[in-house]
DNA sequence: TAGATTGTTAATCGATTAACAATC
DNA sequence: TAGATTGTTAATCGATTAACAATC
């Protein structure tokens, strides 16, 4: 199989691609061209079925793609036919938020267990959850073979959790610490920064201000 | 003045740069090389050479960049040298992440106002800010000179509330809700959606399943 | 002066857009 | 058949990397 290089910013797009069309499937509609989904989230047509070539070919053409034929596809594609297994680190209000968040849920992302080191936290129950220290991660991570990591914990404290999620086993870690982590290559690590989305905005504010 | 286009990847990254710095200049390190940034960010020290000179000369050639000095200078390009003013919209538990979130002060941005529309939540101070009704909005908006909103609301709210932020007079939104908006061409627009990340993740994670 | 490192140009690489033949 | 829309190739655009002259 050739396996050509996909662009991240293609990966990005499919999943807005995903949501959109559940959507439009929730509205009963069961067909749509490329223009139409070009449209619906503001991107080129040529783009949307650049995007889906990478991957196959899913529509016919004089007609355009089934939804929930093609929904399906991108769902597959994105590896969110099954279940994915995460753990959350750092139990602040960013971390109670992801762990409340349904989107995640509906996306097929499970929360398995929530780690905190406060002891007035320990022992507390988030959504059926209970919250277990971080003594105990690396072999609960290991136990219940926990994919993925969110850590929400402070940057100087970000190092030392990663250290020990790969210990456990994880196969991927989501960060949302300001700070650059190291993983082993084998590690799949993200990072999510929200202060940066309020700097763009501001760099691009710039040239408007007095 | 040629305005030459500036890649959104170069602004993402000053942002970067940029925190690093903050944390070298605490170290009391007083000179830094194209390539020491590079390492502690996980760049190429010809892109961080690239970055700067779309903005000016901030080095010494054979000596490096004065941490101090070059860290004035992104925060200033980035227009992080003035505080500026954000609202959020909607109080769940993401919203609440925000509004407590330190990243933001410490980048120069001040919450002056929450919105939510329960009556439970109304009247509820956070941080010594009162939460008040949607109702209020426009009229506080434009009153306090609001320049930017942050929507945490549901998706199916999000457009509303944006009409609204936009007759109040902001300069920019902030969207965190999965789904595509429509803003005037004058008003900018960044969507940040916390379930992308995770899907890139899983992804690339794809190829190495059983 | 010799060594180091910037700023910048040219070369490379990658992603997007446009165009159109294939085909429903 | 005529009209529509895909899948794909070629052209364009943009961003990154490599190389090096400038210069501290």
């Amino acid at each position: 199989m050739k396996t050509l290089k996909i662009p991240e910013a293609t990966i990005i797009r499919l999943s807005v691609y995903s949501r959109y069309l559940t959507e439009i499937d929730r509205k009963g509609i069961i067909t749509i061209s490329s223009g139409d989904i070009a449209e619906g989230v503001g991107v080129s047509p040529a783009q949307v079925r650049k995007d889906l070539a990478y991957f196959g070919e899913f529509g016919i053409r004089g007609v355009g793609y089934n939804v929930k034929d093609l929904h399906k596809n991108i769902l597959r594609i994105m590896g969110l036919s099954n279940e994915w297994s995460v753990c959350l680190v750092g139990l602040g209000n960013l971390g109670l938020a992801l762990s409340t968040y349904k989107g995640f849920k509906e996306r097929g992302f499970s929360i398995i267990n929530i780690f905190d080191n406060d002891p007035q936290k320990i022992g507390m129950r988030i959504n059926d959850i209970e919250v277990l220290p971080i003594d105990k991660m690396e072999e609960v991570v290991a136990q219940n073979q926990i994919q993925i990591g969110a850590i929400t914990v402070p940057a100087s404290a970000a190092q030392e959790i990663v250290d020990k999620l790969v210990k456990g086993g994880v196969q991927a870690i989501l960060n949302f610490a300001p700070v650059v982590l190291n993983v082993p290559p084998t590690v799949e690590l993200r990072n999510v920064d929200l202060s940066v989305n309020l700097e763009v905005l501001t760099f691009n504010l710039g040239g408007k201000m007095a």
